[in-house]
DNA sequence: CCGATTTCAGCTACACTGAAATCC
DNA sequence: CGGATTTCAGTGTAGCTGAAATCG
């Protein structure tokens, strides 16, 4: 499957340090690394309940701040809003969220999610926090702040929006 | 653009401790969310020269480890072997890498830089360290080693790797 | 008229499954 | 024969550009 993660012989990883560069790989390179590793388990294990990562992911958005235009959703997951607007269309489709015209501006269609949609991720709840357990298996309580005060500021860094 | 960012005044940007979870997102979702925001700047920045941000990943690899074959790749992309031969293929097509059948092992193929590819990547560098900076610009030092602790240590959770 | 949102159409890149051939 | 690598064929999803319609 796409996260076998046969702990393969290959020597080395390709990211530790090499004598030309003492320092290692680049920052941005170690965030991409895990992002496609946790992408890789998110895929295996969403599979069963029919989603992608992509499409948890707005779900959960939608979760946690309802009434989110298909424009507001793509900025802000970088993606242009015909991209979205293609995701949260399938969403609609599959009747996981529903989308109404907003009061006072008859153009924009806020989602939310439906009961279907919340049964849904709550199905999908325990597997996530499987894998966020398992992500942060071996960091002390410290430095797990640490880790994620840089992800933070990193976001906010790149962005100018505020994450904390 | 991809990575316009207009500081939009969207309430909130979904990720910020809600009176319900005090924890705040997963962190798992920070790092989706960041390596999005890598990615979005990363493809504005390479599309001038014509590569895509997994083609310039799966380069610089190459660039530190030369002499892989494309099935070693995937493995360490987490992408099936044949998503990882396309890739390959596309960037051979170019003239970015060649490959050779490795020494006594003729159904291997080792892929190497061609001086067109170490060109290319010498072209980007640059913006690519800006994207870097940019993304560590307000961290401290000590915050900063902290921060890639995170990502190695959590790589190494994940897959069992060591990414020190 | 300008800007933002939604939507349609077409296109490329990514990623998967399935299967076959080659070689150790 | 089993296992790994490469390759071909087909499919679906993600994400892009371009363009149009709607509404404030």
């Amino acid at each position: 499957m796409a996260a076998a993660v046969d702990p393969d012989p290959d020597s080395g990883t390709g990211a530790g340090p090499c004598p030309e560069d003492p320092k290692g790989p680049l920052t941005i390179y170690l965030v991409k690394q895990l992002e496609l590793a946790i992408r890789s388990f998110m895929d295996e294990a969403l599979r069963p309940y029919g989603l992608t990562t992509f499409q948890y992911t707005a779900l959960t958005v939608l979760q946690r701040r309802g009434g989110l235009s298909s424009a507001q959703l793509a900025r802000r997951s970088f993606v242009r809003p015909q991209t979205m607007h293609e995701i949260v269309r399938s969403l609609e489709e599959r009747g996981l969220i529903e989308r109404a015209h907003a009061p006072g501006n008859r153009r924009i269609m806020e989602a939310r999610l439906t009961r279907d949609g919340e049964e849904l991720l709550a199905a999908c709840a325990p597997e996530v926090q499987r894998l966020e357990d398992r992500l942060m298996l071996d960091m002390p309580q410290e430095r797990r702040s640490a880790f994620r005060r840089g992800l933070t500021d990193g976001l906010a860094s790149l962005t100018g929006r505020d994450y904390g």
